[in-house]
DNA sequence: CAGTGGTCTAGACCACTGG
DNA sequence: CAGTGGTCTAGACCACTGC
């Protein structure tokens, strides 16, 4: 089970006892039975905590938005100390998977909060202020379930032929069209969703996803390239044809590295730019 | 001064005077005597502390490659404790301007060393394994000093008219050219800078800024954009003039958001793309 | 005011590195 | 083996939030 090192402490066999008793059926809710092998042995105690709150924010536990329990209540819940608690929050902040707020307590990040709703999309306006140009306009131009090719299968780790959602539509800015994207969603996980209700949902598209599907997209990988638009893009972009576009193939994973959405842009350049700070 | 709180605990006073006095001559090299206004009053002691090792990092007290004290040793130096240093160091090790071994050290960052050798390079062959493809192949075309224009004065907080040493190659992968950019330095910084000493110079451009120049790039901003190179590019890459070309520009800090370096790239994405992870 | 996260300390032990 | 960073604990106090 888990590694316990020697009593860090001389004074304090109890805990360290306990701490070995970490799996038990101890914790309340579903996420502790659901993976009984899943228990990485032979790591940091924190990086175990973590791994165990991770299970917790993965099975719902803890919904978007709301708050986890006190570092005081998580210690308790795992006898451990209160820093080792706080180390393990430490990395899930700084994953952005939780968010801290000093005197209120510890929240499961969402997409749907105003300051973040853009988290994924790196595209700014040559202004670089996103508020000064208003909300993008959504336009949806097809939403229906199809047959997964070998490639999106590929990507998405289903099997070739499985259902999945295709969606197309195109995002404009200040009545301008900038952004033209499909994307391909796991028919299962996501069934039911309509293009109704995606043009109706008031915010990023990924906290209706949260919302709906309860999938919450933690972290993405871009491939970024520079191609030329042809008749169809350009019609739908309101540009010449063979505009240079940047086109961008996004895929986001939710918990565990699990894919759950291939995302392929192509965006306008000319008034917009892809911004990434590099460190 | 510094923001002292209250003795943190009960039996420490002589340890709660000492940190009041950390400004104090007390601390070898000149980095201490260099800035004696630039003390953030009001702020956590690490950050302080962290603000300290950061201008003997800037001061050259310790050079790119080397180890800096130990944390025992900084925390005599500052009289703080241990952890207080650690978590000084933690947040300078996020930012990737030390590096800490297990054992061995906490060593001052550098672009030499061959694991980190691309570091602003987000340019990926298709393939993903970038040492498939071999050490690129670099032509210096051009490499004069010039006098700046608005523009790039404005990026490298210079005057109009000041001297700027502008340089303009071509990188090749597998023997293709790949990428072709421009790049502008301050003239005073980087005075004595030849096109033979790049051309000779193993390993990075950016290693032979830390070696030659004593400046070090810490951190970078890129916008991007898609662009169809004219006649002269097309030429220099050997393609067709039209061709979609990923446009990056690049803007390099060193220590204290100085700007250091503007470089302006164009990527052909047929056989590589830019890889962003985002989280 | 109580409860939360944030800071700071002190001390013990572990894991890794090199002489 | 000594020295380094890494983990873990316990306890105190600070800063912020909201009742």
């Amino acid at each position: 089970m888990i590694r316990r090192k020697a009593s860090p402490g001389l004074n304090l066999p109890d805990a360290s006892m306990a701490a070995s008793q970490i799996f038990p059926a101890d914790t309340p809710g579903a996420a502790a039975e659901a993976a009984p092998s899943a228990t990485p042995a032979f790591s940091p105690l924190y990086q175990q905590i973590k791994g165990l709150i991770l299970q917790s924010l993965e099975a719902g536990e803890w919904k978007p938005g709301e708050a986890i329990p006190s570092e005081m209540d998580l210690a308790a819940r795992f006898r451990v100390s209160q820093g080792t608690v706080r180390k393990a929050i430490d990395e899930l902040a700084a994953e952005n998977l939780v968010v801290r707020r000093q005197g209120k307590g510890t929240f499961v990040s969402t997409h749907a909060e105003h300051h973040v709703r853009y988290r994924f999309l790196k595209l700014m306006p040559d202004s670089g202020d996103r508020d000064a140009e208003g909300p993008a306009s959504r336009t949806i131009l097809e939403c229906r379930r199809v047959r997964a090719s070998a490639e999106i299968a590929r990507s998405l780790a289903l099997r070739t032929g499985d259902a999945v959602l295709q969606v197309r539509r195109v995002l404009a800015f200040g009545g301008v069209p900038t952004i033209l994207e499909d994307f391909w969603l796991p028919g299962n996980t996501f069934k039911g969703l309509t293009a109704e209700q995606m043009a109706s949902f008031q915010g990023p598209t990924y906290a209706l996803f949260e919302l709906e599907f309860g999938v919450r997209m933690v972290r993405a990988e871009e491939k970024i390239r520079a191609v030329a638009a042809d008749a169809q893009q350009a019609e739908l972009l309101a540009l010449a044809e063979g505009t240079p576009l940047l086109s961008v193939e996004r895929l986001s994973y939710t918990y565990n590295d699990v894919p759950m959405e291939l995302r392929r842009g192509l965006y306008r350049t000319d008034t917009h730019h892809y911004r990434n700070d590099l460190s």
